[in-house]
DNA sequence: TCTGGGGTCCTAGGACCC
DNA sequence: TCTGGGGTCCTAGGACCC
């Protein structure tokens, strides 16, 4: 039987739900950004965009060139709520359904066709379902592959619904634009501009030697896909994440290396927590330092033992901060934890974990009862009072897209 | 009211081992 | 005895995505 593969993806996301939350919001260009000075747009509402407003842009730019337009702060709480809420509806569908981002499904309806009269018919019924719970639209694209149902999804934009039969692949691939291919951005549309490909027919018709001699393995990944042929392997399901960071944009530049150090703990410790979080250890890690004149560079080390918690992974990280001669403040500090295992202990075990380990779980426990910070190490009292911002890459549960084979 | 945060994957070069 | 080649692991950096 023939792959159906169903692809979903809220509208404006962040941005559509605060305008249903608040009514006052509707009609109005809105634009979803985080607390604090140093932030940028994460969404924009369609009224928003109709104006140029953009993901990414400051507050600043944006004000220039819309100063009528609504600065919502984003709740995080909500937007994860709503996206396991359209998860349940999915699964009322099929049982495979992966969430790829927070505003993105993939789902696979090959074996529910059964129980549906057609696609299309699925489609629509999760478009009202999802209009008629939280009030918002999403684009559906419907293909026989991942890759081809996500470019119709986005085609479709917004509230839109685009289905392509397995024999209308190659003509619908043809005539689009070499850019609507995901993994195609500015520098591999412009590289491939200069060798006179714009669309997906020149990209197919194109010597794939010669695509594999400038791109490499690239170079194939493009021929493929310019024919809407899926390249990458399905998702693993039990898939490890590759790697668990957090990092953070300071109101001021921090100078002081002490100062420096109590931040290092403080995302020493939110790392340990979600790795705990995420039943994994680690034994990679990295700093990242961000000056102010934007350079950004990372560190990184493998220790010969996965680390049992925060405080060793503070350890090691401050120990490649001291390895490093600073050469201005900085305005961004970032730890990450890569080379991760599974980590097999259940909570009987709890005797087997140092005194430290048993003090930061108990920890865990209160902060997910009263709430994120309610308790935190001394060292970062020193600290402002850190600002949330939303991260639309955030993924409720694990789910873990497809990667690259 | 200058530029967020969390990820994945690929490449290149060096160290080290057989 | 002056010198090959393959494999693996590690670090650094960059493109891309949401």
């Amino acid at each position: 039987m023939d792959r159906v593969v169903m692809y979903i993806d809220m509208d404006a996301y962040f941005a559509s739900v605060e305008q249903a939350s608040r009514p006052y919001l509707r009609g109005k260009p809105v634009a979803v950004v985080g607390s604090g000075k140093r932030t940028v747009i994460v969404a924009s509402s369609y009224e928003a965009k109709r104006f140029g407003i953009k993901t990414g842009m400051t507050k600043g730019e944006a004000i220039r060139k819309l100063p009528s337009l609504v600065f919502v702060e984003g709740r995080n709480n909500k937007y994860v709520d709503t996206c396991v809420r359209i998860h349940e509806i999915l699964l009322r569908y099929t049982p495979e359904v992966e969430i790829c981002s927070i505003d993105e499904f993939f789902a696979d309806l090959t074996g529910s066709l059964l129980l549906f009269p057609s696609p299309a018919d699925v489609a629509v019924a999760v478009k009202r379902e999802i209009g008629e719970q939280f009030g918002i639209t999403c684009s559906v694209g419907i293909a026989p592959n991942k890759l081809v149902a996500k470019i119709a999804g986005e085609l479709g934009k917004p509230d839109g619904l685009v289905a392509v039969e397995k024999d209308d692949v190659e003509r619908f691939m043809e005539g689009l634009p070499v850019e609507s291919i995901p993994g195609i951005g500015r520098k591999m549309g412009a590289a491939l501009k200069a060798l006179g490909i714009t669309l997906c027919r020149e990209l197919r018709d194109f010597p794939v030697s010669v695509l594999r001699r400038r791109f490499g393995i690239w170079g194939d990944y493009l021929s493929f896909m310019a024919r809407g042929i899926d390249p990458f392997r399905a998702q693993d399901p039990g898939g490890l994440p590759k790697s668990i960071g957090h990092s953070m944009t300071f109101e001021k530049n921090i100078g002081d290396r002490m100062m420096i150090r109590a931040r290092l703990l403080e995302l020493s410790e939110m790392v340990a927590r979600r790795l705990r979080k995420e039943k994994v250890v680690a034994k990679g890690f990295s700093l990242t330092l961000r000056y102010p004149d934007f350079t950004t560079f990372t560190k990184r080390i493998t220790l010969p033992f996965y680390a049992p918690g925060g405080r060793m992974i503070y350890e090691t990280v401050t120990a490649l901060l001291d390895s490093v001669r600073l050469k201005d403040a900085v305005r961004l500090l970032g730890v990450s934890a890569f080379n991760v295992r599974r980590f097999a202990a259940n909570p009987s075990l709890f005797g087997g974990l140092d005194r430290e380990e048993r003090l930061w779980r108990a920890v865990d426990d209160v902060n997910d009862a009263f709430g994120e910070c309610s308790l935190h190490p001394a060292t970062t009292l020193l600290c402002a009072r850190r600002h949330w911002v939303i991260s639309p890459a955030y993924r409720p549960h694990k789910s873990y897209p497809y990667r690259r084979q």
